[in-house]
DNA sequence: GTTCTAAGATTTTTT
DNA sequence: ATCTTAGAAC
C-alpha cells in the first residue's frame, strides 16, 4: 500500500467504497453511529492527495457550525498526522506540543484554509458578501455587502409591526408568528409572494401573500435579510446571473452534503444549481472532474417542521443517480455497521423504527457485545421521575471511576421538561449543562451591543437604530421616536437620513435634539474607524462612549453584574474571532458568525458536567449513558403529531435518534401525572413504549410498559374507531398524478410512492400546504377521478 | 416620559 | 407557573 493511501486501512469495506468515491453522484446511506464523519472526512483527504483536488474546489455544506468545525479539525489532524510520519516518522501525538502546532498550522495554511466547509448559512452568506451587489430582486432592488441578518425575533417584530399598525389587522386571527411562518415556509419552497397567493387562494392566503410582500420591503429598506433569505438570494442570484453563477459553479468541482435528509426545497435548488449550471430537471451526466457527494440518513429526519423534506433524499437516485436497484447501484452506498451502541440498545432502536413505513430499508448491524438490558422506570409525576434519574446517575457515578459526569446526558422532548430536573440536580449537588435554550446571542444585553454594531456597520439598519437609540437612555423618548420615524415613512427614506439632517432634528424640542445630535455623532464617529480599527477596538469604544457600560454599573443590581460579564464574554468572542480570521477580521464578518452560530456550536467535551438537552439538540451526539425522560403520549409523541401519521413517523424518528444516542446503558421514563401550564394532569405511556421489544427491558413496576397500545381515555369512548380496518391498500392502487382529496389537507395529487407491497405511502401535494407524507392505510385519501 | 400593574399568552423541535 | 405585553398611573 503506497502511503498516500495508507489512511483507507482503517475503513470497513463501503466506508471504502464511500471514500474512494472520485467523480460522478453519491449517495451515502449512514445510519446512526456509522461512522459517517469519518467518511466524509477521509474522502476529501483522498481528493486531495490521491487525485490532487485543489483544496479550493471542494465545498462540504454541513448542518451545525459545530460538525464544521469538527469536520476542519479532524482533516487537519488527517494531514499532520500524515506529514508527522513523512517527516519524523512517528504519529503527531507523540510529537512534544510544539512540533504539533508547527504542523497543524502548515497543513491550516497549505490546505484546510482553502476548503469551504460550514453550514449552508454561513457559506451563502460568505457568498453573498462576495456577490449580492450583482443581484436585483424582481422589483429591481439590491443590497449592498454590509447588509444585516435578522433573526428569527427581529423577523417576527417586522411581521407584526405590518400586520397589526400598517394593515390594522387582528392579530388574533393573523398571528404573526403563524403568518411569519407560512412566509418561512414559502421562502424554504423557494415561493415569491405571487407565489403563495397562487398556492392559497382565498381571503387569508391573499392576505399573507401581502404580508410577505410588505416583509420583504422592510428586508430590503433595511438593507438587511433573514435566515430563509440567505438560502434564497444566492439562488435567485444564480438564475439571475450566468457569470456568476458559471463562477462558482467552475469553483465548486466536488460538492458534499451532510444530513442532506434535513435540506429543504431551496437548499437543494442551491446545490442542484451548483453542480450542475443549470436549472434544468434533465438528468445531469457531466461529470468529469466533479462529485456530489451526499451522506444522510432518512430515519433521522426531524426538521420537517423547518421545510426539510427527505423525500429529496429518497429522489436522489432519480435526481443524480443511476436509478439501478441497490444491489447493482454504483451511486449508492449504504452504512449499516454500528460502531457507538450495544447490540440491545440497536435492536431496541431497529424494532421502533420498523413501524415506521416511510423509509429506505437499512438495518443497523450491531459491532459490539449484547449489553444490559433497557431499564424502564415509571414514577408518579415528573419530580419523582427527575429524582430517579439523578439517583441513578450519582450511583454510577460512585460505583465506576470511568464515568464521570460528562458521560451522562439527559434528554427530552420540550425545554420546559428541564425545569423539574434541574432542581434536583441542584438539591443533590449534581453538576450540569444546559444546552441549547436560550442562544448566548439572544440575551437583551447581547443584543443590544449587537445592535450598536449593525447600527454602525450597516445606516439603513433601522430595526437595529430603533433598538438602541434610547438604551441607554439618552432622553429620546417614544414622541420623539415617533415623530422621526414618521419623517422618514413620508420622505420613504431610512431613519438614519432623517437622524443626520440637521433641519428634521432642530424641529424637536431642545432636549430631544441634543440626545438625538450625539447619538448620531457617537455612531458616526465610530463608523468612520470600520476599516482602521479593529473589531474589538470598536466593540470597546462603543460600549463606553454610548454608556451602556456604565449605565450597567450604576444598577448595581445581581442581575446587571451578570449582563457586565456577558459583555465581557462577547468581547473575548470578537478576539477570538480576529485570531481565527486573521484573512478577514472585520466587524461584518464577526457580526455574521454571530448571527449564525447557536449554543451548541460552543459545547466543548463536557468531563466536569451532565448533560441536559432536547432530542433535537441531541443529534450527533453520543454520551454513554442515556436517560430518555417524559415517554407520554401528548407529550412525546407530541400532541400536535398525534391525528397525522406522517408527523407521527417524524416523532417516531426523533425517538430513534434519542436512543441511538446511547453507547452503553439506556434508561427511558414517564410520569403518570405532569403539571402542564401550572395544573397537574394525567398522562399515559407513550404509545413509542409499547412499540420497544419487551425481552430486552427490565422495570421498576411489572405494568411499566404496555404490551398493546391503547388509545388513552377520552378516545376509548369513541367507538372502534382504532380497530375498524381501512381498505387494504396495494402499491398498485396508486399511480403519481392521481388526484385526492384528504380530509384535513384538501385536495392534492401524488407526487411519490414509496415502499412496496401493500407498505407504502404516498407523498402528496397538497394546495396552499405544500407537500405532505401520508400512509393510504392510516388516513383516508378520497380519489377525484 | 417613565414606571408600575394586571391581564394574557405560552409549550415542539432551530440553522 | 412564569414570562411578556399593554395600558394606566405617576
Amino acid at each position: 500500500m503506497t502511503q498516500t493511501t495508507e489512511f483507507l486501512a482503517h475503513l470497513n469495506p463501503s466506508q471504502r467504497q464511500a471514500v474512494e468515491h472520485y467523480c460522478g453522484p453519491l449517495l451515502v446511506v449512514a445510519g446512526a453511529g456509522s461512522g459517517k464523519t469519518r467518511a466524509l472526512t477521509y474522502r476529501i483527504a483522498n481528493l486531495v492527495l490521491t487525485h490532487r483536488v485543489d483544496p479550493e474546489n471542494i465545498l462540504a455544506v454541513t448542518f451545525t457550525n459545530k460538525a464544521a468545525r469538527e469536520m476542519k479539525e479532524r482533516i487537519e489532524k488527517l494531514f499532520a498526522d500524515r506529514e508527522s510520519h513523512s517527516q519524523f516518522g512517528k504519529p503527531l501525538d507523540s510529537l512534544p506540543p510544539y512540533d504539533q502546532t508547527k504542523l497543524k498550522s502548515k497543513v491550516y495554511k497549505n490546505i484546510t484554509k482553502h476548503l469551504w466547509i460550514g453550514t449552508f448559512h454561513a457559506l451563502c452568506s460568505r457568498i453573498l458578501r462576495l456577490d449580492i451587489e450583482k443581484f436585483q430582486d424582481e422589483k429591481g432592488r439590491s443590497w449592498d455587502r454590509n447588509f444585516s441578518i435578522f433573526d428569527e425575533s427581529d423577523a417576527q417584530s417586522l411581521v407584526k409591526d405590518i400586520v397589526t399598525n400598517r394593515l390594522n389587522l387582528d392579530d388574533k386571527k393573523f398571528d404573526p408568528r403563524s403568518v411569519r411562518f407560512a412566509i418561512s415556509n414559502a421562502k424554504n419552497q423557494s415561493w415569491s409572494p405571487q407565489d403563495l397567493e397562487r398556492e392559497q387562494q382565498n381571503y387569508r392566503g391573499r392576505v399573507i401573500a401581502n404580508v410577505y410582500s410588505m416583509y420583504q420591503d422592510a428586508l430590503v429598506a433595511n438593507n438587511a435579510l433573514d435566515f430563509d433569505d440567505l438560502i434564497l438570494m444566492p439562488v435567485k442570484l444564480f438564475r439571475q446571473n450566468e457569470q456568476v453563477r458559471a463562477y462558482w459553479h467552475s469553483r465548486f468541482r466536488h460538492v458534499l452534503v451532510d444530513e442532506y435528509q434535513d435540506t429543504n426545497r431551496t437548499q437543494y435548488d442551491l446545490i442542484r444549481l451548483l453542480v450542475t449550471n443549470s436549472d434544468s430537471t434533465q438528468t445531469f451526466d457531466q461529470w468529469e472532474y466533479r462529485s456530489v457527494f451526499v451522506v444522510g440518513d432518512a430515519d433521522q429526519s426531524i426538521y420537517s417542521f423547518r421545510a426539510a423534506d427527505f423525500t429529496i433524499l429518497m429522489g436522489f437516485q432519480k435526481d443524480f443517480g443511476d436509478q439501478l436497484p441497490d444491489d447493482d447501484t454504483r451511486t449508492m452506498v449504504k452504512l449499516e455497521e454500528n460502531y457507538r451502541s450495544t447490540e440491545n440498545i440497536l435492536a431496541l432502536a431497529n424494532h421502533l423504527i420498523d413501524n415506521n413505513t416511510e423509509r429506505i430499508d437499512k438495518v443497523l448491524k450491531p459491532t459490539r457485545g449484547a449489553g444490559e438490558a433497557i431499564f424502564c422506570y415509571r414514577a408518579d409525576d415528573e419530580n419523582a421521575e427527575a429524582e430517579f434519574v439523578v439517583q441513578q446517575i450519582r450511583v454510577m457515578e460512585a460505583k465506576h471511576p470511568e464515568l464521570h459526569w460528562g458521560k451522562f446526558a439527559i434528554l427530552y422532548r420540550t425545554n420546559a421538561q428541564s425545569r423539574a430536573i434541574e432542581e434536583v440536580l441542584v438539591k443533590h449537588d449534581v453538576p450540569y449543562k444546559i444546552v441549547g435554550g436560550l442562544r448566548f446571542y439572544d440575551r437583551k444585553e447581547i443584543k443590544d451591543v449587537l445592535g450598536y454594531l449593525r447600527a454602525i456597520a450597516n445606516p439603513a439598519d433601522t430595526v437595529s437604530l430603533l433598538r438602541v437609540i434610547n438604551t441607554p437612555r439618552r432622553g429620546i423618548g417614544k414622541a420623539t421616536i415617533d415623530s422621526l420615524v414618521r419623517a422618514s415613512q413620508e420622505l420613504d427614506v431610512p431613519l438614519w437620513e432623517i437622524l443626520t439632517d440637521e433641519t428634521s432634528v432642530k424641529t424637536l424640542s431642545g432636549r430631544s435634539s441634543k440626545g438625538v445630535l450625539s447619538f448620531v455623532q457617537m455612531l458616526q464617529k465610530w463608523r468612520s474607524q470600520l476599516d482602521t480599527l479593529p473589531a474589538n477596538q470598536i466593540v470597546q469604544g462603543i460600549m463606553e462612549d454610548s454608556g451602556y457600560m456604565q449605565d450597567l454599573k450604576i444598577q448595581g443590581t445581581e442581575e446587571a453584574e451578570d449582563r457586565m460579564q456577558n459583555v465581557g464574554e462577547l468581547y473575548n468572542a470578537v478576539l477570538q474571532f480576529e485570531e481565527q480570521n486573521t484573512d478577514d477580521p472585520s466587524l461584518i464578518g464577526f457580526l455574521s458568525s454571530a448571527s449564525l452560530s447557536s449554543d451548541l456550536d460552543n459545547l466543548e467535551e463536557e468531563v466536569t458536567r451532565v448533560s441536559l438537552m432536547t432530542l433535537h439538540s441531541s443529534k450527533g451526539l453520543e454520551f454513554p449513558v442515556v436517560f430518555l425522560v417524559g415517554l407520554e403520549q401528548g407529550l412525546f409523541p407530541n400532541f400536535r403529531s398525534l391525528e397525522d401519521p406522517a408527523a407521527l413517523e417524524e416523532e417516531r424518528r426523533l425517538c430513534y435518534v434519542g436512543i441511538t444516542r446511547a453507547q452503553e446503558r439506556l434508561f427511558v421514563s414517564y410520569a403518570r401525572e405532569r403539571r402542564l401550564y401550572g395544573n397537574r394532569e394525567p398522562a399515559s405511556p407513550s404509545l413509542f413504549l409499547a412499540e420497544l421489544p419487551r425481552e430486552l427491558m427490565q422495570s421498576n413496576v411489572a405494568t411499566a410498559i404496555p404490551t398493546r397500545w391503547t388509545k388513552p381515555s377520552a378516545a376509548s369512548s369513541r367507538g372502534p374507531s382504532e380497530t375498524t380496518s381501512l381498505p387494504d391498500t396495494h402499491e398498485d392502487d396508486w399511480t403519481v398524478g392521481d388526484r385526492v382529496v384528504h380530509k384535513a389537507f384538501g385536495s392534492g395529487q401524488v407526487t411519490h410512492i414509496f415502499g412496496a407491497g401493500n407498505k407504502i405511502c404516498l407523498a402528496v401535494k397538497f394546495a396552499g400546504m405544500g407537500q405532505k407524507i401520508v400512509d393510504p392505510k392510516l388516513t383516508p385519501l378520497q380519489r377525484v377521478e
